[in-house]
RNA sequence: CGGGGCGUAGUAUACCGGUAGUACGUCUGUUUUGGGAACAGAUAGACCGAGUUCGAUUCUCGGCGCCCCGACCA
């Protein structure tokens, strides 16, 4: 991508109306717009780290089974006044409108209900079982009060995986799985996630389990042992700061957090009302077990800026980056700029995926600092200075100093993505 | 929903009961080019409504919006 014709420009000024970190610096750096509280738009460099995100958990739910589809945002009344989950006292995350006649209609803000309703028409027998449904899809929920840039809005596009099982048994087995395939997406997005035991919620299964990252500017509380990394949320825990761990002889610490993700066992929750039902080998009639897995993609973006960030502004983890490489031509136009042109050239077609700052009467000092704050794992400098010491000037964003290597070295440093 | 803060060019800010100044950006020109360049010129602004007042961006009230703390939160 050339710099020229990215229609996003870095700000100078951080907005004056965000505090936290990540909508700080996703504005600054132009990854983000935003429309109002909660609400924010996609730009090509935050879209293309949300397509990241959103590739790596879709290749972990295709590898635990997962079957992609894509349900509707617009919800029936009737339908979830069968689980009584439509009346605001027992939820209040609604968005409601209506048709022009009148009938109430609801915005998504998750789906159990109408796929419970879509699987009564494939689900009939044990032979069916089990199966495993996810989509990517923008969740509707009116906050109270949404808050921290991207870490709590009121429009936000969620994977949302439920499983359909003959038995607990199953279903647990399949929990574990789905336990194993976020560590995987979480460690990929470079995030250090500790698995939690939390109370059920709005879902009302006895207990489920949280995905947390300590970060401070999380709403949540853990207590976590600093040995085995067993961990409680303080909504249901008995445990305080320096206890013992219940579970092995480290301490446990009191950390802030930020939810990236979440599991819940459903059991027969949604099956019941609906009338789930399938046929055993037997004869018998008996009702699906079902689980739900849910992860928000902004959210998981905001955390890994939060987590990875400096005083110069983002540091990407390769996985999710927008691009590999920032290359930075300096100097006048010219020789150098020719160049610039062909070794962008030549690393597009080995499809590296490069950003190229190929503005013209912008300062280095600029263009350095735009680099650092967009965040591109590798930088690379090609002016006259580092032509004449034999190539060009190759730094990570985690390094201070960068090395000089010949144009050959470069082509071959990175592997292009498939 | 309770409490607090805030709303001035595209962005960040300043002053003021007498219609607004600065910086960055943007545009034009000249000079620059390895850590947000220099000079000259130009561009562009008081959230909305009502009230007080000779006069309101400033004071009062209402609305709308944003942020923070708390409550709440698959």
């Amino acid at each position: 991508m050339l710099q020229t014709k990215l229609f996003t420009r870095t700000k100078k000024e951080a907005p004056s109306d965000e505090v936290s970190k990540n909508a700080k610096l996703l504005i600054k750096a132009g990854f983000i717009h935003k429309e109002m509280a909660g609400v924010y738009s996609f730009l090509p460099l935050g879209l293309r780290v949300l397509k990241k995100i959103e590739n790596i958990i879709r290749e972990e739910m295709n590898a635990i089974g997962g079957q992609e589809v894509s349900m509707s945002v617009l919800q029936d009344k009737n339908l979830w006044e069968k689980t009584d989950r439509w009346e605001d006292q027992k939820v209040d995350a609604w968005f409601k409108t209506k048709l022009k006649s009148g009938t109430e209609l609801g915005l998504g803000f998750t789906h159990e209900e109408p796929l419970t309703v879509i699987m009564k028409s494939f689900i009939s027998s044990y032979r069916d079982l089990p199966k495993y449904v996810y989509q990517f899809q923008n969740k509707f929920r009116n906050e109270t009060r949404a808050k921290s840039g991207l870490l709590r809005g009121r429009e936000f596009l969620m994977k949302d995986l439920y499983s359909f099982h003959e038995s607990e048994d199953d279903m647990l087995n399949y929990y574990d799985k789905t336990k194993d395939a976020y560590f995987k997406i979480f460690n990929r997005c470079g995030l250090d996630a500790i698995y939690t035991k939390a109370a059920g919620g709005a879902f009302t299964a006895s207990y489920t389990h949280e995905f947390q990252v300590v970060a401070p500017v999380g709403e949540d509380t853990i207590f976590v042992c600093d040995q085995c990394r067993y961990a409680e949320n303080k909504e249901i825990s008995n445990l305080k700061e320096g206890d013992s761990c219940p579970l092995c002889k480290g301490k446990i610490k009191k950390e802030k957090s930020i939810e990236v993700g979440n599991i819940f066992p459903l059991g027969t929750k949604y099956s019941e009302p609906i009338g789930l039902t399938y046929k055993t080998e037997g004869g018998e009639e008996r009702r699906v077990v079902m689980g739900s897995y849910g992860i928000g993609l902004p959210r998981l973006m905001a955390t890994v800026v939060e987590v990875f960030s400096d005083e110069r502004g983002i540091v990407w983890p390769e996985s999710i980056a927008p691009f590999s490489i920032h290359v930075l031509v300096l100097g006048e136009d010219g020789e150098v700029f020719k160049k610039a042109d062909k070794i962008y050239e030549d690393l597009q077609n080995k499809g590296i995926e490069v950003l190229y700052d190929d503005r013209h009467d912008i300062s280095a000092g600029e263009k350095f600092a735009d680099a650092d704050l967009i965040g591109l794992p590798y930088r690379v400098v090609i002016s006259e200075r580092s032509l004449k010491e034999g190539g060009v000037e190759i730094k990570k964003r985690t390094e201070e100093k960068g090395k000089i290597i010949n144009v050959d070295e470069l082509m071959n440093l990175l592997v292009p993505r498939t």
